[in-house]
DNA sequence: TCGGAATGGAAGTTTGCAGTTCCAATATAG
DNA sequence: CTATATTGGAACTGCAAACTTCCATTCCGA
């Protein structure tokens, strides 16, 4: 896309802002640009070379998590093998993209705001997960009184619960994965409820 | 508490304001004082004589949002009836406060900050809904292999979900407690899953 | 009706941060 | 080794919003 061919240190320095911004405003989103320059490592001024606005730079973050997103899905394959077992290991990799997802979803003006405009395509229309909840949904594995669109979040929320738990001390990392694919596929009651019956 | 009896003028401008800053810092974080004396319909400087300082209405409006919360829940009696009842009811009762939910777990520094400051003893000491899900969790209701913490936090996380997807219009209002629910008790998977035999 | 309480408009001051400029120091490539 | 690119320290401007002060007006209870 540049014109010119990048060199290695300028990638190097790009990068390192990049994640130390979401680093730092994962856990506080009025951050300065002083405090961000800090935890990259790198000059005020040099930060602001890279990145004239701060706008730039929070659309930078932002791209920059929903790359690690997406490509942690992808990785996972969600389109392949049975929707319970590929569904496990979509979350699994969410598991270890907790900053990421909580960058993007963490604060809502940002979905609202910055996510459409960075991507202007892949969001919504053609979402792996999405299709990977139809295909669950056909196969009967899956709710199909709920929405796909609902499910959706319902695994963002939850994830993005158990990271928080995390983040507090009152989740092992560890357990992630089993406590959120347990209270997904199960919800919050004991196995076998007699349907209803208080 | 207070010294002098409050006249009610008094009490319904600070009410006013209050109401208001919920009201605006659940969509925008960010708003100004201007904007929130505007929505209150009230002068910047009334704002200032009730509120010297912004983290004051923060935290008044923090309090007052979470006396709504424990207002709803004490009215839905979730000491009372079936478990699965009495959490149907907290559902409902929740879905009636969607803005106060919002407002306080929507920014999570508000959540770790100002709630603790706010209620001194009440926020996880003898917490009402825990105290439900401990009852059901001993009557075999609910999942005791989740910790009734954990539980607890679902039952934010996919609320403040539902009441997210009412505000962008891809969930009507009135289906959100039985959404809620419905997820709540079964997860995202059919019903009468084959208990795993992927 | 009268007087104190409450209100709000207008124009301050202060503060903190984003964005800029300049220049010297250091790193990197040819 | 030298030239160019990269970095960053420091001091600046500009701006927006919090907070303040003053005073005229309106509201409300005794």
């Amino acid at each position: 896309m540049s014109s010119k061919q990048v060199s290695s240190a300028r990638s190097r320095t790009e990068r390192a802002i990049v994640t130390a911004a979401v680093r730092v405003w994962v856990r506080d989103r009025t951050a300065t640009l002083p405090q961000i320059a800090e935890a990259a490592e790198v000059g005020r001024t040099t930060l602001h070379r890279y990145f004239p606005e701060r706008d730039g730079l929070l659309r930078a973050a932002t791209e920059h998590a929903l790359e690690v997103v997406g490509g942690a899905i992808a990785e996972a394959e969600p389109d392949r093998g049975h929707p319970l077992e590929a569904i496990r290991r979509v979350v699994a990799a969410l598991a270890s993209t907790s900053e990421a997802i909580m960058f993007v979803f963490g604060d809502q003006s940002l979905a609202r705001d910055v996510v459409p405009a960075a991507e202007p395509d892949l969001p919504t229309p053609h979402d792996p997960v999405i299709d990977l909840i139809r295909r669950g949904q056909a196969e009967g594995v899956f709710d199909d009184q709920l929405s796909a669109e609902w499910i959706q979040q319902v695994l963002w929320g939850v994830s993005y619960t158990a990271f928080e738990q995390v983040e507090q001390g009152t989740l092992a990392k560890f357990d992630v994965a089993t406590t959120v694919i347990r209270t997904l596929e199960h919800g919050i009651t004991a196995r076998a409820t007699p349907e209803r019956q208080p």
